[in-house]
DNA sequence: CGAAAGTTTGAATGTGCTCAACAGCTGTGG
DNA sequence: CCACAGCTGTTGAGCACATTCAAACTTTCG
C-alpha cells in the first residue's frame, strides 16, 4: 500500500527494515477523495500528514480575482503536506485533482519516528527540500520560460517523477488533468494551453489526449524545454 | 554576531540557553563577499551552511539564453543554504548581490546539533519549509500577478522579513539591488521594472531611490499587492 | 575627471490574454 | 431513445501588458 512511498525513499537513501517497520506502523487510516475535493484547507490547524497512494493532488493558493495558482503537483508515493508537521497551519490549500486515495500519518507518529531515527528525520527533511527544489524550478518556468517550454518542462518533470515509482515510461503516463488545470500550474490561460498543446503535437513531441500524456520524442521534448532532472535528485545518495 | 539569526528563530520558537550555546558553538568562521560574488555554486558538493550576517544574497538558476531567475532573496539572519545539509549538492547558485558577511556552519555541526536537540532539528526543518513557503508565494507572483503587484508584493515581503530582525520599519528599509536584479526576481525586464516603479511612485505607494525603499503607504501597498503575511509565519508558535 | 554601470524614456513589436462562438463528449431526465 | 445541460476542448479576431531595441541621461566609483 505504501510501497510506492518506500520505493521513492529508497531511490535516494537506504531505508533499514527497522525504519520501514516504523513507517508502516505510523500509517493510521486511509481515505478517498473525489476530483476537486479539498483535502487540506489553508490556515487551519493540521494534525497529520497526507500520504498520496493513488491519483493526482495539487497545492494551490487563490487570489482575490478568483483565479488560483497551483504551486506543485503530487503523484502517488508523495506526502502532499509533510511540511504541515513543522508548519502546523499551511499557507496553501491541498486538493485532489483526480480521484485519490491517501494514507494519514498523525503528527505524533512523525515526531516519534524522527526522534527515534535521526536518519529518517533527515530523509524526510530531504523530501520537503525536494518540494522546495520543485517550487524553484516552477519559478523558473513561470518567470522565464515560454508557454511551449513551460508545458514541455511540466511533462518532463511528471515523467521523471512518475517513472521513479513505476507509473511512467519513456512513452508517457496517465494524466487526467484538464487544460484549465494545466493552465493554473503554469500561469497561462486554458485557451493558450490549448494552442500550445497543439504546437507540441504538431512538432511531434507530446500528445495529450483522453487522460494520457503520450510522449513521442522524450529527448526532443527535454531539449525543447531545457529540462535537466538534476533538481529532482533522482540518484542514490550517501545513504 | 549571530544575534539577528537568534532573533529570527526566537520570533517563532523558544530557544533555550543550552540550544543557543550549541548554535553559537557551531559557527566556525566568518567570510566576506563582494557584490556579485558567487557564494555557493550549483551542483558541487557542499560541506557547510552559510549564515548571512549582513547584506543581501540570492538563490538563482540560469537558462541557456543567459538570463537568470532569482528564486529567493536572503536577508541578514537567514541561512542562505541550510538545505545543503540534506541536499548536499544544490540545484541552484547562491550569490551575494550586495557586499555581504557570513558565518559558516559545517554540516557535521548541523548534524550534531539536530541529533542532540530534536527540537532544534524541527526549528531548522521549519526554516527550510519557510523558504518553500516563500518560493510558493513567488510562484503566485510570477504566475498570476501584474507587474505592479509583483513589485509591491516583493517590497511588502522584504519589509516584513527585515522588520522581524529590526532592519525595516513601516517607512521602509535599505535595499541596494539594481532594477535589473529586481527584474530577475519577478520575471520582468529591467525596462518594465523601471516603468512600474514609476507608477508605484506616482501612486504614492513606494519610492525606490539611492539604495533605499521608502514606503509612503504601507497599508495601501499591501492592499494593491494583495499581500497577506501569513505565509511568512511571523507569529510565535507552540514552542 | 572620465569610464562604467545603472536609470529613464520613446517607438515598434510580440507573446499571451480576452471575448466569443462552436464542437464534442458525458450524464441526466423526460 | 432523444433532448438538453454542463463541462472540456478548439478556433478566430482584436487587444494589452510587457518586451525589444535604441538613445540619452544620471549616478557611482576608480
Amino acid at each position: 500500500m505504501i510501497e510506492l512511498h518506500l520505493r521513492k525513499l529508497r531511490a535516494r537513501d537506504d531505508i533499514s527494515a527497522e525504519e520501514e517497520a516504523a513507517i508502516r506502523d505510523a500509517v493510521s487510516c486511509t481515505r478517498s477523495y473525489r476530483p476537486d475535493e479539498l483535502v487540506v484547507p489553508a490556515r487551519q490547524q493540521t494534525s497529520g500528514c497526507t500520504l498520496l497512494l493513488a491519483g493526482i493532488m495539487a497545492r494551490y493558493k487563490d487570489l482575490r480575482s478568483g483565479e488560483r495558482q497551483i504551486t506543485e503537483l503530487h503523484v502517488p508515493g508523495d506526502f502532499a503536506d509533510l511540511h504541515s508537521f513543522t508548519l502546523k497551519k499551511l499557507d496553501h490549500h491541498v486538493t485532489a485533482l483526480t480521484a485519490c486515495t491517501v494514507a494519514v500519518v498523525p503528527h505524533e507518529k512523525v515526531q516519534a519516528i524522527t526522534e527515534r531515527f535521526p536518519h529518517l528525520a533527515r530523509v524526510y527533511w530531504f523530501q520537503t527540500n525536494l518540494d522546495a527544489a520543485i517550487h524553484r524550478e516552477w519559478e523558473v518556468s513561470l518567470g522565464r520560460r515560454t508557454a511551449l517550454q513551460r508545458l514541455g518542462h511540466l511533462f518532463c518533470e511528471l515523467q521523471a517523477r512518475l517513472a521513479l515509482v513505476g507509473l511512467a515510461d519513456a512513452t508517457g503516463f496517465d494524466f487526467g488533468l484538464t487544460q484549465s488545470e494545466i493552465a493554473e500550474c503554469m500561469g497561462l490561460t486554458s485557451v493558450h494551453v490549448n494552442r500550445t498543446l497543439k504546437e507540441l503535437r504538431e512538432r511531434e513531441l507530446v500528445e495529450v489526449r483522453n487522460g494520457r500524456v503520450s510522449i513521442q520524442d522524450l529527448q526532443g521534448l527535454q531539449r525543447a524545454a531545457e529540462f535537466d532532472p538534476a533538481y529532482l535528485y533522482l540518484e542514490k545518495r550517501g545513504g
